[in-house]
DNA sequence: CGGCGGAGTTTTGCATACAAAACTGGATTC
DNA sequence: GAATCCAGTTTTGTATGCAAAACTCCGCCG
């Protein structure tokens, strides 16, 4: 097959897309921010006509919104949109727990209890970054264990907009204990292979996630739109 | 604001983009078939630009998949897949339905009864693309209970790429009255406000559309890859 | 007779050109 | 002084042009 090759012979469309949304997901394009094309262009050096498609591709997964004769918008959620993004994280979140504590290996429990070791290291450290960076592999691990490409894709793409929220929310030490202690119960229940312990269990954890962001995003840490009430 | 008035304008390439959406899912391009530009171009009479930045919408939805320097075909789902997706379907709409016996009205709910008894009709009189829509109807109107916005979309889009699917095949007798005995279940849990029971029956819902979807993938009565295995 | 190669054609991918819509800023009017 | 209107500019949306990759098909060679 192509599949191979496809991954050494560079599409422009496709290199930009990865390159816009890791800007917008990362925040260098703030939420809300205007996508000039004319700039976008010079900064990824390219033409119109991939930047263009690229935002057309990122416009379908929900991270930017075209705006009519207008040009387009890195998204900008209400605190409503991300109370709804994340009950439907939620239930994809538990939906692969459930699954995953079906199907896991003992060698991917045996790395995701490491890598829930080393994501405590980093609590105890009170390192944020790479205590996110060690959640956010957990979460692709349990995801890769519930063996549903079509479930992680779906995942990953509703998941990416609140990416942006999410890597400036500072947990205060309560919470952050909380999320740790979940987090050691997934394990157990992964070992246990208790699926819907699985279940409930990452629901709550991202209900719990959803509170922090909403309590956040009243509190102003996190951007909200001009103007919108909360 | 500009909404009212974006309606009224059509935007080229988002007018494509529900053509070429409802070429696809209504099977007036075959799933697996190649999507020539200059061919589309003629056919929806617009020029390469719209109609490329609409395909690349399309891929990332899932309905369509880009070959590098090959352009785009229909998306054409393994039978692994089809599974993949009915399980995310599931666990969707599962969801929907327990979050709409917490947040549905009591005119919602006598509007799925009243489909429900049309759907009935249609089942009775054998009349089998009266009963699909109407069986959409209903599960939108579940959908639209939820009151997630977020959830609604992202149902809608995984499940278009199951409607080309879906399009075609035809229920045996037993599998059909099964169908209806369920759709008249979950009017009762709605009624019933019991949240458990209608996940518990949209998803077991769901299997069964699975099964049977795979049996007459297997059958050979929905177009598979060619060459694939099953 | 089957496989291979290569010139010609087609198709894709990107860049650019052009028209229309939106924005800007300043003069004008009430 | 504030709102309005209009010309100039910018920006978006679409069409077209051009180069490179892929495909086709026929002749050639083994």
């Amino acid at each position: 097959m192509t599949d191979l090759l496809s991954i050494a012979r560079p599409v422009l469309h496709r290199e930009v897309v990865q390159r816009l949304r890791l800007l917008i997901v990362e925040g260098d394009i703030a939420a809300g921010a205007k996508l000039n094309e004319r700039q976008l262009c010079e900064r990824l050096a390219v033409s119109r006509t991939p930047l263009r498609e690229a935002i057309k591709t990122l416009a379908a997964e929900g991270l930017v919104a075209l705006l009519p004769n207008r040009g387009a918008v890195a998204a900008q959620l209400s605190a409503a949109e991300v109370a709804q993004t994340f009950e439907v994280i939620a239930g994809l979140e538990g939906q692969s727990g459930e699954l995953a504590a079906q199907r896991i290996d003992a060698a991917e429990v045996a790395e995701i209890r490491a890598l829930n070791f080393e994501m405590r290291a980093a609590h105890t450290r009170r390192d944020l970054p790479t205590y996110y960076r060690i959640n956010a592999q957990i979460h692709n691990l349990i995801n890769a264990a519930a063996r549903n490409p079509v479930l992680t894709q779906t995942y990953l793409t509703v998941n990416a907009r609140l990416q942006a929220l999410r890597f400036r929310s500072n947990f205060d030490a309560a919470k952050w204990q909380r999320a740790v202690d979940e987090h050691d119960r997934m394990v157990e229940a992964l070992a246990a292979r208790d699926a819907t312990g699985m279940r409930d269990l990452l629901v709550r954890h991202l209900e719990h996630k959803r509170d922090a962001v909403l309590e956040l995003m009243r509190a102003g840490s996190v951007e909200l739109p001009r103007g919108s009430r909360v």
